[in-house]
DNA sequence: AAATTAAATTAGATATATCTAAAAAAAATG
DNA sequence: CATTTTTTTTAGATATATCTAATTTAATTT
């Protein structure tokens, strides 16, 4: 049994919300992920959990399910995988790829996705830095912790953003930060948690508490 | 006021169809097109009036409009654009890629299909041989005359098929005709309307009437 | 021209997906 | 623990898209 485009939409936001380290996913965090009302919501989970993809008691909370984690997570994967595409191929900045990538996601065929991923030479992740499961599922995530967690003087480098809106994108390659970037922290203000980088050891960055928790750094 | 998926393939079968007959297209045709029934081609047709992509009296048939036609073509570009993406790039056979374009000629970016294009090198046609329109909606198409047509000892180049099924394309791939192939007729069976074909002045071939007028041939 | 047949449309039903407003249940508060 | 607030669900409406069965209109035949 197929999931239509709604649901797949909805079942990848329960699936990001559960993994956010949230216990139970509400009613209202699904609507505000998915940019729709609560009554819809209510209503698409009784559907979801008709396919059971989902476990689902009114008023009780929900869980996602085995087989529906794994949908997601191929709905997740064929994101991903066009998201480099359009940015390794067709030169798409990538502040522009997550709206067309949200059309290209739900295309059904397992020949393309394979054949999508070989051309592409099996990216293990997407542009924002992000993961790609392969096609069993599995994730070979990163130990990662946001910029504004380090201490003075660690190194790292930068492999992923939390914050994939193209404003914040275009922010970061204003100031010249990038995915792959070595950074080193030299100052942190106690008072409002901003803090001053140093990028590739040339330049030197300040940017607010609110910018560099959604920059994720490999600690080296 | 865009049109939704459905309006979109309902509109992209009264282009096919108004092309080739050229007279009234019939609320029957389009359901035979589409593998729907008439009652729901009625249906459309109110909703694709509404939207004045054709004219439409009810019992008088309906003719597309400008806009009308303008937007069909330019979803048959985005699909023969993804047919040779399929083919040219991920290695699909010419037979396979039918099904996957009928979903991607749906996604919406002007810029995908800017980069795409480039991306392709400008393509002129399809993997079918079917003109790609430009931007605007141009078509440049060649004469071509189906190969049943043709009289014993003319010559020319197979340039496109008329049947895109995957039974008929994997024949053609049996057999040995593809398109670019040289051809001459040697001989024309007036019983039966059969003919024997040279392909690139090596081999020998018979084929029925049925399946030399799917073959569409560009005389030299 | 009247009767018959074919084609097209409408009526009414079902399924998906969404909304606003109202009701019900759970959680928070004093 | 009773009351208030918040969250969630249901009721009822709208829009898209499809179907079967009935009806209407057009076309064909006698
Ligand atoms: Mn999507
Ligand atoms: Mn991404
Ligand atoms: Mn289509
Ligand atoms: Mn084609």
């Amino acid at each position: 049994m197929d999931l239509t485009i709604a649901e797949e939409n909805y079942l990848k936001a329960i699936y990001h919300l559960s993994e956010g380290g949230k216990k139970s996913v509400s009613t209202n965090d699904i609507a505000g992920e998915i940019q729709t009302k609560p009554a819809s919501v209510s209503d698409m989970l009784r559907r979801l959990s008709d396919k059971h993809v989902i476990q689902y008691k009114k008023y009780y909370g929900l869980q996602i399910t085995e087989s529906g984690k794994q949908l997601a997570l191929q709905t997740i994967r064929k994101h991903r995988l066009w998201e480099v595409f359009l940015v390794d191929k067709l030169q798409f900045a990538w502040d522009e790829v997550h709206e067309v990538a949200e059309q290209l996601e739900h295309i059904q065929s397992s020949l393309l996705i394979q054949r999508l991923d070989a051309f592409l030479n099996y990216p293990k992740f997407d542009p924002h830095g992000d993961p790609i499961p392969d096609e069993y599922g599995d994730v070979r995530s990163r130990p990662r912790i946001p910029l504004n967690e380090m201490n003075i003087d660690q190194v790292g480098q930068i492999v992923a953003v939390k914050d994939s809106s193209a404003a914040f994108l275009r922010y970061l390659d204003k100031v010249g930060a990038y995915i792959g970037a070595r950074i080193k922290v030299l100052d942190k203000v106690e008072f409002d948690g901003s803090v001053e980088i140093l990028v590739d050891q040339k330049k030197t960055l300040f940017m607010s508490k609110d910018v560099a928790s959604n920059i994720l750094v490999l600690q080296s």
